[in-house]
RNA sequence: GCGGAUGUGGUGAAAUUGGUAGACACGCUAGACUUAGGAUCUAGUGCCGAGAGGUGUGCGGGUUCGAGUCCCUCCAUCCGCACCA
């Protein structure tokens, strides 16, 4: 009978789905693992065959986790809050809730057809309010949690409130923005709004004033991970830096936190490596220099302390809060004039003008804390008023930018390193001997260091610092689509709704544009305020500001889903909590995570920040959201072009003259670079009419370009398509096949065909005649039958415990080509090999494995078989290999022999002796 | 500029610890069979050479009995960061 996947993989699809297969229960008395994969955003375009890569090599996993007897959680979701639906609606009027339904549909249909073992009894959506509620709890907690530096982690603000009624903010080691130091009686004394104001210092989500990414042509702020070459990273439209309003995430408490978690990670280098440069940790000295005309001192920090002596003078940020009180009045035209410049200048202009030195001198002086001398401040762009203290000690002698600097300036560049010629640039590397710099002096940098923090620490003039580069983090998006705040304003102070009231459900609106005064879309919205009697969001028009305020209207950016999903798969459905306490503590963190390494400072770092938080709130018992992870390749589609010439005509590739404009063409409308004409005329009412100058031979060739798969480049593969042609098994076997997971590469349907031929050999290897009988042997099977499975078997097992999903295809298809060599039909060996390809190829498997008599189990409850290396020892080679003038014999490493096994050969070879 | 990764046939790629480089598959060549198929089977296929043989993992060195694998220099491609003091 021959091997019919359409029948075959529908009748187990519905078979699954009846009984219930891959639901999984929390189960003491089994260990647990959990597999995840990265839940995509459910876009218009539906699944491509890119998407499937990474789910199948985490299905796979899965599968073989649970044939070895693991509980696994393997659960899928959606992203469903995102900026294409809320377009989409801008456009139509279609509420993005409709679109999004429609859409998550659709990827169901698709995902159901690629037989994923999902728990589907689990699924998520971030846009749905039950599971929402939960992301606003999540953002009540940080709202009331703040940092203590002391006991290393996030404290409920409860208790700093009674610190500070007893005995002010004194003795509180918080991450904070707070500056001013107030006794008990002061705070006691405070009003309601410097309460607020004071607390909002501390909070780890907080509402500030600050310096965001304001990006126009989206009508919203962004985060610093989703700018990209100073233009969004959708649509790539400009950003510029704007003061607004805003919530934000203490991240930045976080940071050391965020660095040294990365040690335990098995994640790739280069993703911890983002991660760690994205934060940008760096340690060095504050040092104050007094002002030589005012009280004021300018706090700069650097990470060369040891070349204080080299200091000749100092550069602020022009954003600095100082720069306008001590510029001298012969300056002030000038120094307001490059101030105003430089805000103008875009992100974008500032740093493709780095080569451009530019800069203005304020006219104040600042006096050398070690030397006495005075030196002359200046303001330049190259110092960020965002990073350190956005003031810098200029070392020219030591740093390329300050030398750059002096030498355009002609300020005098001091030389504070023994034998170094610094004539043509600075001398930047630590290792030389610090000269002419006092107490410093023949003092090798790393000491000189020590040293000067030290002298700097002892005239009480700075101390030791650690700065990060990373950031607190926009929390406001002025959108629709997103969750909104659990807030409500009295008297213009944030309060918090309480837990047992959520969800605040997104309002209905007739728009979803900004207001015309440029409120966020939500300000369109007539019932959203909240009534503090009732607990319910009631009519704007009842706002009295006694007990009915306004809500908020800005909503929670797109990571603040999907911070946490991950653990409401482990109780999806509680009403209670995010997640039950049984819960998490059985199902722990995610064991293997798989996803794009796009994410790395976006989601991967909040989802990170968000975990460390909630385990210090006790809640979850681990810190760390991903143990291990893999990250996909990106599958690149092949994108097809005809050529319009100047009259119009569309030219072949090899008819070509160079005046002619590429244009993409479907690729479903050509074959093997040659174009359907016809098809063509049709696809679009523009090209009805197109004439075309062909080939000698009459056709039409086509060019083409490895593209990002994308709907505009009508370059999408979807899988769909390949399922009906091929079947699923085949389409999962051949996404494995095309090579290591991690590598990104064009997508192309060439090799198909073999790996559908080895399920086909599968198949034929079972003898099923024609009333669906398979023909096996029960004989005890032969030797070589049994080396073939067993070598097989090790290979595989060791193949996908160092998660190389692409050898484990080869090496079934040996395995296949042996037996059917060797004409094996015997039952213990084929029952065995059916379990070993079952987590790549489930339909087939589950159909031999019932045609072998298994009718009443599914084969996801078999055992993966062990390797027996028994069977294998007598395959290995030896031979002789001279060495040092002796004979001497050392076996042929084949697979077959572990190093341990190699090693005795050696010692027992009678030559060796 | 800094950090990371990668570089092997016509193609996708294997080679886990330094031990027969190119497994497995695509493609290609020749043949067999046929109900002419995107079917199956057989043989061949790194390069040079008729052959013996030589040569070969981006370039050039080094360590080693032995290097795709370890070390150094350089080159190329990709990714991330980028006036971060």
């Amino acid at each position: 009978m021959e091997y019919n996947y359409n029948a075959i993989e529908q009748k187990w699809r519905n078979r699954w789905a009846e009984r219930k297969t891959y639901q999984v229960e929390q189960d003491a008395n089994k260990q647990k693992f959990y597999v995840l994969d990265m839940f995509p955003y459910p876009s218009g375009a539906g699944l491509h065959v890119g998407h499937p890569l990474g789910y199948i090599a985490s299905d796979v996993y899965a599968r073989y986790k649970r044939l070895q007897g693991f509980n696994v959680l393997h659960p899928m979701g959606y992203d469903s809050f995102g900026l294409p639906a809320e377009q989409y609606a801008i456009q139509t009027g279609q509420h993005p809730e409709l679109t999004t339904k429609e859409n998550i549909a659709r990827y169901r249909d698709q995902l159901d057809k690629i037989g994923f073992s999902y728990d589907w009894s689990r699924e998520v959506r971030t846009s749905s309010p039950e599971y929402y509620k939960w992301t606003q709890w999540i953002f009540i907690e940080l709202f009331n949690s703040w940092y203590d530096k002391t006991t290393d982690k996030a404290m409920p603000i409860s208790e700093l409130v009674a610190t500070f009624e007893k005995n002010g903010n004194a003795n509180i080691n918080a991450v904070s923005d707070q500056e001013e130091v107030f006794s008990s009686e002061e705070w006691n004394n405070y009003s309601e709004e410097k309460k607020e104001a004071v607390l909002q210092n501390y909070r780890l989500t907080y509402l500030a004033d600050s310096w965001v990414n304001w990006c126009p042509a989206l009508g919203t702020v962004l985060a610093n991970d989703e700018v990209v070459n100073g233009v969004s990273e959708r649509g790539g439209h400009p950003v510029e830096q704007k003061l607004m309003r805003q919530w934000s995430m203490r991240i930045k408490a976080y940071a050391e936190r965020l660095l040294t978690g990365l040690e335990g990670l098995e994640w790739t280098d280069s993703i911890k490596d983002i991660q760690r440069n994205w934060i940008g940790k760096s340690k060095g000295a504050s040092v104050q220099f007094q002002l030589k005309d005012s009280a004021n001192a300018i706090e700069v920090f650097t990470t060369r302390p040891d070349t204080i002596f080299g200091v000749s003078f100092l550069v602020l940020a022009p954003e600095h809060p100082l720069v306008d009180s001590i510029t001298t009045n012969e300056n002030k035209e000038a120094v307001a004039a490059y101030k105003q410049n430089a805000a103008l200048k875009s992100e974008r202009d500032r740093q493709s003008d780095v080569k451009n030195v530019t800069g203005q001198i304020t006219g104040a002086k600042a006096i050398h804390p070690f030397t006495g001398a005075e030196v002359d401040i200046w303001i330049a762009d190259y110092v960020l008023a965002s990073y350190g203290t956005g003031a810098v000690m200029a070392v020219p002698c030591g740093d390329q930018r300050d030398w750059d600097f002096a030498t355009h300036f002609a300020i005098p560049i001091k030389n504070i390193f023994e034998d170094k010629d610094i004539s043509k640039a600075a001398y930047t590397e630590k290792d030389a001997v610090i000269a002419n710099s006092d107490f410093l002096s023949g003092l090798e940098a790393k000491v000189a260091i020590e040293k000067a923090i030290e002298a700097i620490e002892q005239k009480g003039i700075g101390k030791g610092k650690t700065n990060y580069r990373l950031r607190d983090a926009v929390f406001s998006r002025q959108r629709y689509w997103g969750e909104p705040f659990p807030i409500y304003y009295k008297n213009g102070l944030p309060q918090t709704i309480a837990v047992e009231h959520l969800p605040i459900v997104l309002p209905e609106v007739e728009k979803y544009l900004p207001t015309e005064d440029g409120q966020p879309p939500l300000g369109n919205a007539t019932v959203w305020a909240w009534d503090t009697v009732a607990n319910q969001v009631v009519e704007n028009s009842k706002i009295d500001h006694q007990t009915v305020f306004p809500l908020e209207l800005n909503t929670m950016p797109g990571w603040a889903g999907s911070s946490w999903y991950f653990l409401r798969y482990t109780d999806p459905n509680n009403t209670q909590a995010f997640a039950s306490k049984e819960a998490v503590d059985y199902w722990k963190n995610v064991d293997l995570y798989m996803g794009g390494s796009e994410h790395a400072t976006g989601h991967l770092l909040y989802a990170r920040f968000w975990t460390k938080f909630l385990f210090d709130c006790g809640y979850i018992p681990f810190d760390e959201p991903f143990k291990k992870m893999i990250n996909q390749g990106m599958i690149l589609g092949r994108s097809s072009f005809v050529y319009r010439n100047e009259q119009g005509k569309y030219v072949s590739k090899n008819k070509l003259t160079g005046n002619e404009t590429p244009i993409h063409v479907d690729i479903s409308l050509v074959d093997n670079d040659k174009l359907d004409t016809e098809g063509f005329k049709k696809w679009r009412a523009d090209f009805a009419n197109a004439e075309f100058i062909l080939e000698d031979d009459g056709s039409y060739v086509c060019g083409f370009e490895i593209e990002k798969m994308s709907k505009s480049k009508y370059n999408v593969q979807t899988p769909d398509e390949l399922v009906e042609k091929f079947g699923a098994d085949t389409l999962r076997c051949y996404e494995m096949f095309l090579g290591p997971v991690e590598q990104a590469k064009p997508w192309d349907t060439k090799g198909i065909n073999g790996v559908s031929n080895f399920l086909r050999k599968l198949w034929r290897l079972f003898q099923i005649d024609e009333n669906g009988l398979a023909h096996l042997s029960t004989d005890a099977p032969n030797k070589e039958s049994l080396k073939s499975l067993h070598k097989t078997i090790k290979k595989v097992s060791e193949d996908l415990e160092r998660f190389s999903f692409n050898t484990v295809v080869s090496n079934f298809m040996i395995c296949v080509n042996e037996l059917t060599e060797q004409k094996c039909n015997n039952k213990a060996i084929l029952e065995q090999l059916v379990v070993l390809v079952s987590p790549y190829a489930p339909h087939i498997a589950e159909e031999l494995w019932e045609k072998m008599g298994n009718g009443t189990t599914s084969v996801t409850q078999a055992q993966f078989p062990t390797f027996n290396e028994e069977f294998l020892v007598e395959s290995t080679i030896e031979y002789p290999v001279s060495f040092n003038g002796k004979m001497r014999f050392k076996a042929a490493l084949s697979a077959t022999l572990s190093p341990k096994e190699v090693e005795e050969i050696v010692i027992n070879s009678p030559e060796a002796a």
